[in-house]
DNA sequence: ACCCAGGCGGGCG
DNA sequence: CGCCCGCATGGG
């Protein structure tokens, strides 16, 4: 068991809040922790208090998952100028009180790609649901003896292996309409694409790429870029964030996906993507937003 | 029964 | 460009 000391960091929040951590990643029963494979590694991490405590199983472990962990939950954010950046007003103040702590996971590019496709026309349990009978049918299976304690898990599908699935199949797993995007991005992202790569080029560049792909518009781009490449400027617009920005800041007109990225950049700018995880958050749980966790 | 969900692609004006 | 529609599926 390993640890570090950590603030305004809170990992209940930070697992729950619809990531593609909370959709692949299993949190504990009290919410407060989530295990989740790493490569062909199994990593658990718990919050104590002040004390963010974690352990792996697998070839992981020492600094390197030191580093791992810090990347995950992107713990070397500075928080006090995230947060001096994006509580522009009442509403945005409300919703970082009331979740403060919750972090932008780090996530793999194909992982972050493969649950936001799937979130499109969906609900979040029904998504973490989805995504975890891929991972028992396509998963690559790892079998661990690490002290005398067997244990085996699946890790996320890698895209050769959605790659040969048919859509049937994987329309018996739930996925509806987007198996065919599930394929199609699979077969692209074990092809001519290396996703990889795209995180060398700027924001437009990448996001334009990305849109390239099938399945993937504005919105899902933007979650890719926030969630899988860390770029904090991001801001993915969905129906919840774009009723709250409605509601909030346009007296309830509608406004146009164009004109809503417009606002969020001049307002705020380099840290927009983490706005908007807040505002996410808070307004689909809130009364307004009305949603089940 | 009815409505909606972390939207996208395609067709039309 | 903008607008509108269909789309699979299950939970509230």
């Amino acid at each position: 068991m390993r640890s570090l000391i950590v603030s305004d960091f809170d990992l209940a929040h930070t697992v729950q809040s619809a990531q593609p951590l909370a959709f692949f990643g299993d949190p504990s029963g009290d919410g407060n922790g989530v295990t989740y494979a790493c490569g062909g590694s199994l990593v658990e991490a718990r919050q104590a208090g002040s004390r963010l405590e974690y352990t792996a199983y697998g070839a992981i472990g020492g600094r390197r998952l030191d580093r791992e962990i810090a990347a995950r939950f992107r713990l070397e954010d500075d928080m006090r100028s995230v947060y001096a950046a994006i509580e522009t007003d009442a509403f945005m103040r409300r919703a970082t009180k009331r979740y403060r702590g919750l972090r932008i996971t780090k996530n793999g590019p194909w992982e972050t790609a493969l649950c936001f496709v799937i979130s499109q026309f969906n609900n979040v349990k029904r998504i973490r649901g989805i995504v975890k009978r891929l991972i028992t049918a396509y998963g690559e299976e790892h079998a661990l003896d690490s002290g005398g304690v067997r244990l085996s898990f699946r890790s996320f599908p890698e895209p050769e292996a959605l790659a040969k699935a048919g859509v049937r199949d994987l329309m018996a797993h739930g996925a509806g309409f987007r198996a065919r995007y599930i394929k199609a991005l699979a077969e692209e992202c074990s092809g001519s694409v290396d996703l990889g790569g795209l995180g060398g080029k700027g924001y437009e560049g990448a996001k334009e790429a990305l849109m390239e792909l099938d399945g993937i518009g504005d919105k899902v781009a933007d979650c890719i870029l926030l969630f899988g490449y860390g770029r904090l400027n991001a801001f993915p617009i969905d129906t919840w964030v774009q009723r709250a920005m409605e509601r909030t800041y346009f007296g309830g007109r509608r406004q146009s996906i164009g004109r809503l990225h417009e606002f969020a950049e001049k307002r705020w700018g380099p840290y927009a993507g983490y706005a908007q995880q807040y505002m996410f958050w808070a307004f689909r749980n809130s009364g307004k937003g009305r949603a089940g966790v």
